[in-house]
DNA sequence: TTTAAATAGGATAAAAACATCCGAAATAAA
DNA sequence: TTTATTTCGGATGTTTTTATCCTATTTAAA
């Protein structure tokens, strides 16, 4: 469904907000050992949702990566999973096809879409806020 | 989504049954062309998916592949994405964790199931018959 | 029985995804 | 100003997925 990037940037960003909310950073260490990533693996993806400006980052000593606390209600899973592995999910044909569309559609395509939509729109109003707070209470785990 | 090796096979299964119907057996060449996938490796695909015993293959001249008419009806989808693609899409985590389950879900456990199970139950009731008969009603297309 | 036409399957190659390593650049604190 | 700490980014390595090639095996028909 999603690439293991992906997966790990979902975590990771999670995490992030939930330090933040406490207004501790947090570094790629810290991350990887948290969500049980490669290290170096999840710094790239790090730089990655920087880049997005999904998340912040503060060079030098004390340093580390964080997310405006204002920011962790608006993001939603939706732009995390766009910088990360793009549109494809949102808007690609099941089996593939770049042509596939209403007018000139593939086998699957009535049936796939609804699925695709409710994914779409699942990802679309799943915020960070929500997801961190479940973490925070206890309630959802980022590993076993 | 699913992988490419998945497309294929799906593809080539509809293609498959559209002519099984018409008593045709076909080839990987004339596959392939039909569904514009590369013909060795969709080729390997068809092997996997007779080891699956979804489809038929008949060697030795005027041999090909081929689905008996009964079982046009009864193949589903999902019976296909599970021999190439295995059962990580109907039961595995949004988030790659082996251990996510009710009891100790991950953050994207409660949202992503809901979305997860849709996708399974449409794949658990699309058959073959409907998706080849939409291609042959010329309703739905292979290709561009 | 021979031949031509098919699928089967192993070996190999290419591309993409996943992952690591290391030095450069930035920055806070000593 | 120096040092320690941290992210940034390029180079490289590994694994998996995608794809090709070639030979063996099977089988219908001549």
């Amino acid at each position: 469904m999603f690439s293991k990037a992906c997966e790990y940037g979902i975590k990771a960003s999670i995490f992030i907000a939930v330090n933040s909310s406490q207004n501790r950073r947090v570094n790629p260490k810290e991350i990887a050992k948290e969500i049980n990533s490669p290290q170096a693996f999840t710094a790239k993806i790090l730089q990655d949702l920087v880049r997005h400006n999904i998340i912040k980052s503060v060079k030098g000593a004390h340093g580390g990566f964080e997310i405006e606390k204002e920011k962790i209600a608006s993001v939603k899973l939706s732009q995390i999973v766009n910088a990360i592995d793009g549109d494809a999910i949102f808007n690609g044909c099941g089996l593939g096809m770049e042509t596939c569309n209403a007018k000139r559609p593939c086998p699957m395509h009535d049936k796939f879409k609804v699925v695709r939509d409710e994914l779409k729109h699942m990802l679309e109003h799943t915020t960070l806020e929500e997801l961190a707070f479940s973490v925070q209470t206890g309630e959802t785990f980022f590993r076993v």
